[in-house]
DNA sequence: ATGACTCTGTGACTTATATCACTGTTAGGT
DNA sequence: ACCTAACAGTGATATAAGTCACAGAGTCAT
């Protein structure tokens, strides 16, 4: 990890800023399918994504995962800034998609730097707005719209982080809508019909937009 | 709007905090059944709720309005923190169930203060902790559970801010949950017939727990 | 190439929720 | 006291989604 990569990855940030980060940050490196964060874990550093594709999901009591958004590189757990700073434990369950490295800075620095470092107040604030937006967006799409759309706009979510080949089932579909498989199948078939996708064996090819 | 006032309701802030909040905050009352924001309203400053209870909603395309949570005395509507901060539009719509008071802090207050008070930083942090939370049980009850259930978590959400006596019609209940009143006053009769509650004209009174 | 396993497709059925149509009930204004 | 609206209850039916059962098709190891 050096000064540079840092200031691709976050453009914004004061001089002074990258160098604590690289002072008191510490590398974690996280295969794919991973768990990251667990929902009850103490979270004791804020996690910056250095690379990879992160999944965040909400469990509930049976261990039901459903989907809720992405982080991916030069982006921030929001959760765990939160959770950080009150010393709480997680309320999401995050896992590595890809091979994943992110950077976890200790929570007293996190306190530290919003008073010191506009750029860092300006990030977490952004984060957060950004993570809120999401959720909105998930409410959205789960109180207003039936599944076939939900569907669309998970797929284009899929897309817009991984390209139009994806490498998934459709069972792993059904899990993360809280789904069942031959729903998701039949759905898919209908959008295939209207030539929005191809389907083939472990993965889809999106054509739509 | 006096200082002992502003004690009782943020308890934590530091003296300096209730001075500057005294001067530069202004007074807003808002009538029952008013709104406070709506949505793409740009937000030119953040929201302490003084008095009363309000309630935030998420609207879709068509206006419909699905509830997402209450705001009572004491609390800030984290969205106009995150959007003031940004200079952005509102995401949510906010009404008035009560006749109530609001206190408007200009946004480049809320900017200043987060370096100047650390009690002001605690504050923003934990409101959108909270708020964050909220949302996360909202997507819980509507991704992983049924009307029923979702009836039941919903009610007892309003039991909590106003009372064992509610004063609401299956019709709003019906709007707030996106579902219709039919499927309500069904499920109402079926709580009943449990003891839960009982049903009178344009009141509920809950029973249970 | 064979067998085992995973992924996908599909018809039949169940269940939850929404919608429609209608009736009865209560409160408030004149 | 009567009329009108808003509110509430209920059966019939429609629709979306979940479940069950099973079959075919691709992939992999031996």
């Amino acid at each position: 990890m050096d000064k540079n990569s840092l200031q691709i990855l976050f453009p914004d940030f004061e001089e002074g800023l990258y160098n604590e980060i690289l002072e008191y940050g510490f590398i974690k490196e996280v295969k794919a399918g991973e768990t990251l964060l667990k929902v009850g874990q103490t979270i004791r550093s804020t996690m910056l994504i250095i690379e990879g594709l992160v999944k965040l999901y909400r469990e509930d009591d049976e261990g039901k995962e459903f989907f809720i958004y992405h982080l991916n590189a030069g982006q921030a757990c929001s959760l765990s800034m939160v959770c950080a700073a009150k010393h709480e434990t997680s309320e999401v369950l995050a896992k590595a998609l890809t091979d994943a490295t992110v950077l976890a800075i200790p929570l007293e620095y996190m306190d530290q730097w919003l008073n010191k470092y506009k750029s860092w107040y300006q990030f977490v604030i952004t984060s957060y707005r950004n993570r809120f937006e999401e959720l909105l967006k998930t409410i959205d799409a789960i109180a207003f719209t039936g599944m076939d759309e939900r569907l669309e706009y998970y797929l284009k979510k899929q897309v817009e982080k991984l390209g139009p080949h994806l490498k998934i089932t459709h069972q792993e579909i059904a899990k993360d809508l809280n789904s069942s498989r031959e729903v998701v199948s039949r759905l898919l078939k209908k959008m295939e019909a209207k030539n929005w996708l191809t389907i083939h064996r472990n993965s889809i090819e999106w054509l739509k937009k």
